[in-house]
DNA sequence: GTGGTCTAGACCACC
DNA sequence: GTGGTCTAGACCACT
């Protein structure tokens, strides 16, 4: 399905949540569909269960996927409707955001550069 | 006090906002202060008063000033105490932010315009 | 088709809206199935067309129905497939929500007498 | 600081959230007060550090605390501002989510009896 | 010292 | 088999 990239700063689980949600986002992965067992995706990464676990868990908590117990893990119904409006949504977040640390004296260069570091991240 | 820019993209309770941020995080302005009231300011900017109002509203609400009724408007207390903590956690927001938007096929460029923007605006 | 009650306290677009889903659930209404059009079933419960717009635009955006322009409104490919999943989530939903509302202090008795009030207002 | 209870169906996890919470709702703990170190409180309730970790990340992700890498975890500026107003719109919320589980079939009785439970799981 | 990540392995309830 | 919880212990980066 997918491969881990150890030597990319973030963690793998959220490497894991990342992969999904763009799964999700590009229509690979629709509503209602099962996604891979906590084991099962575990010992196709060669990884521990938890580490699917947390990252199944954070899916779960923004909305992306639902898990139920002795059943298994499915994309959310509405994960992919509410992300479409959601982008919008986001840059006005994000502009509102800029504008207050701005205010709070932090640099244009500081802030360029941390995103800077977050595309960089997922490169290599 | 202060003038206002009218080339400025931002509007005018904005500008208004943002600079009372920026007069508390430099320390011009500390815990307890008065304000000028809503009506002084206003005469003083040759504004409406209604400008003023919304932007002390939005100042209260996120906790920069308290008004006390029949008394003024004051800068809160706590309002500096915070800060640390507050530029800690809007960069944890930027970062998951961006984080998201990356997810959702949103560019590195895109987001950088869009940031050089917001600090253009309020130069001139 | 249906009537509307009007000593029911719910708007009218809300009745609408339920009565729809009612329909889907029980399996009266089946995927691809069309609905009425909004002017035709505006004359039929002699209301109002935009009520009838109101109500099939949440449904829309609930993802119950899509509308085809120019073709009419149609049940959603997969409405009735991912409700088993919906009501789990659903329930999961409002679990999370009483546990919440526990710790603010609300008591059990007012949860429950809110819920027997919305029952209450379908019934007559 | 306060006690376990083994008997709670609730995970330990959950009820150290949810007694943060309360701590928060009841004005115990301020904004940018400092909570036990996950260690230290760990030692105090002779658990293991994992289950505050994973406490104090679900806390975070839900806006109540902040934690900081290596200066430690402090409660959040405008986590009891958000919440008074959030009372509101969690019954809002409540009332349009049993209005659709009514919709689906699923009877007063049985929400009723879900909602006794998560009371009772605090009680003993 | 702090929070954060990961592993290995255990146990539970559910179906 | 499934997800969920918890423990014990390791390691990292940061201050």
């Amino acid at each position: 399905m997918f491969t881990l990239n150890y030597s990319d700063h973030r963690p793998l689980y959220r490497q894991i949540k990342d992969h999904f949600k763009e799964l999700i986002f590009s229509g690979a992965l629709n509503e209602g569909d099962k996604v891979p067992s906590v084991r099962e995706l575990a010992s196709m990464l060669a990884i521990n269960p938890n580490t699917i676990q947390k990252a199944y868990k954070e899916l779960e908590a923004e909305g992306f996927i639902s898990s139920v117990p002795a059943k298994g893990s499915f994309v959310s119904p509405g994960a992919l409707q509410k992300d479409a409006l959601k982008l919008e949504e986001m840059k006005k977040t994000l502009r509102r955001l800029i504008y207050d640390m701005r205010c709070m004296g932090e640099k244009k260069e500081g802030i360029i550069e941390e995103i800077e570091e977050i595309f960089k991240e997922g490169e290599k």
